[in-house]
Formats: C-alpha cells, structure tokens, sequence
DNA sequence: GCCCAGGGGGCTC
DNA sequence: GAGCCCCATGGG
C-alpha cells in the first residue's frame, strides 16, 4: 500500500464522512433484500426499487421461496417500476433457484465459501455483473470487496485519480491495494461516494456548491479554466 | 415532450 | 476485447 496515495483516500473519506455523517448502508432489512435491491437498482433510481421492494413485502414474497414459487407475470407486475422488468424477474428467479437447488436455500452456506469464490460464481449467474457481484459480497456476505459504480468513476476522473475511460477491475484494484481491507470502511466509503454522486460529473455540469470535494477540482487537469469556475 | 438515471447480456467484427 | 444495440419506468 502505497502511503501517500492511502492518505490521499482517506482524507476524502474524512471529509465525505464529516459532511454526511454515517450513511447506514446498505438501506435494506435483511440480506436477502440487499440482493433483492442490488439486481433491481441496475440502471434505475433507488426510489423506483423501494417501490418494487415494498409490493414483494406485501405480497409476502420477499424470500428464496417466494420468489421460486411466484407466478412469472406477477413478479414482473410487482417490480415493474424498476424498468426492464422482465429481465429482472428472470433474473431474481436465477439467482433463487440458484441458492435453493445447490446450497438447500441457505444463504449462511453459499456465503461461506472464499471471497473470490463466491464472486466469479456470482458473475456466473444471469444478470449479475461486477458492481451487483460486488455489491451482494460486501454488503449482504458482509466480506471486505470495494465496490465501484459510475459515481466513483465520475468523482475521481474528476478529481484527476482515473482516466475516464477506466475499467472496472483497474478502478477496484486502485481501492483495494490502497486501503485497509475492513468491511466498515468499504461499506462507508461507497456509501460517501453515492451519497455525493449525483452532484458530480465529467465536467458538463456545475458541481454542489455544498460539495466538500469542490476545491478538489483543481487536480483535474482536464476540466478546462471556463469549467473550473464552476468549482 | 424530452432527457436522463448507481447495469448487464448478446451480438458483431 | 471493443463497440454497439437491446431492455422499456418514472421523475424533473
């Protein structure tokens, strides 16, 4: 780990924590439903997955068995506010019948396997990529992954870390060899980064002037002297 | 009416 | 592997 680039992290961690205090992630009640709202939240807004994560509870069929046995046109009726629809039911009937015919429906099971393990049989599955992967092993397995997501790659290109067209792994790499592998603080520090997400971008847009990340800017070398008013 | 939003699969070359 | 299209709701 190199010592200044770890220092450089983590002073924008203190200042993202300092502004918003604890984010309390991931929003969910049990762990299932942070799988749940991890395959719906692909590509949508979090308020559209609390939508279709409240129909599943009133319908009762927020588990392994209830997804299993829900009738197809039903479940994608109950998350259709979170766009393709179809797509994502398949996707949630996978993953459950996934667990159910090879760990008896036992979540403790599939997650005690090795970290890297667990991660390429995720990717494995039907609509589960890297950020949903990862996303399902930190916050619901609980175990020390980092998850990056469009956010984190428009704060630091801005910030002048990455070039924009950074790959995911490179990006996940650049976390994990410069930060103390603690689920606390991978679960923390994603939480900051969505917390001030949408205020960033590439540089199309002012950022919030409530931003603690704003005099930051000045390591973007690409943001042009017109732009950087902004900050 | 138009634009955009925290992704992933599948196809082509 | 990169580039492109598909999926198809809801809020501002």
């Amino acid at each position: 780990m190199k010592k200044d680039i770890n220092e450089k992290l983590m002073h924008i961690y203190r200042l993202l924590y300092a502004k918003n205090g604890s984010r309390n992630w991931w929003p969910a009640d049990t762990r299932f439903e942070v799988i749940i709202g991890a395959i719906l939240t692909q590509f949508v807004s979090w308020k559209n997955v609390t939508t279709a994560i409240d129909n599943l509870k009133n319908e009762n069929i927020l588990s392994i068995k209830g997804i299993c046995e829900a009738d197809d046109g039903r479940l994608e009726e109950l998350i259709r506010s979170t766009r393709f629809y179809k797509q994502k039911a398949r996707r949630l009937k996978e993953f459950c019948f996934h667990v159910k015919n090879n760990y008896n429906g036992d979540l403790d099971f599939f997650f005690s396997k090795d970290m890297y393990d667990l991660r390429r049989e995720l990717l494995s599955l039907y609509g589960i990529g890297e950020e949903t992967a990862d996303s399902i092993i930190l916050y619901a397995a609980q175990k020390p992954i980092f998850v990056v997501d469009a956010y984190t790659r428009r704060i630091f290109v801005r910030l002048g870390f990455f070039k924009e067209e950074i790959k995911y792994r490179e990006m996940q790499e650049f976390f994990m060899e410069n930060l103390e592998h603690d689920v606390q603080l991978f679960n923390e520090y994603h939480a900051q980064i969505d917390g001030v997400g949408s205020h960033y971008c590439y540089g199309k847009k002012p950022v919030c002037n409530e931003c603690p990340l704003d005099n930051m800017c000045l390591f973007e070398k690409r943001i042009t002297k017109e732009k950087r008013k902004d900050c």
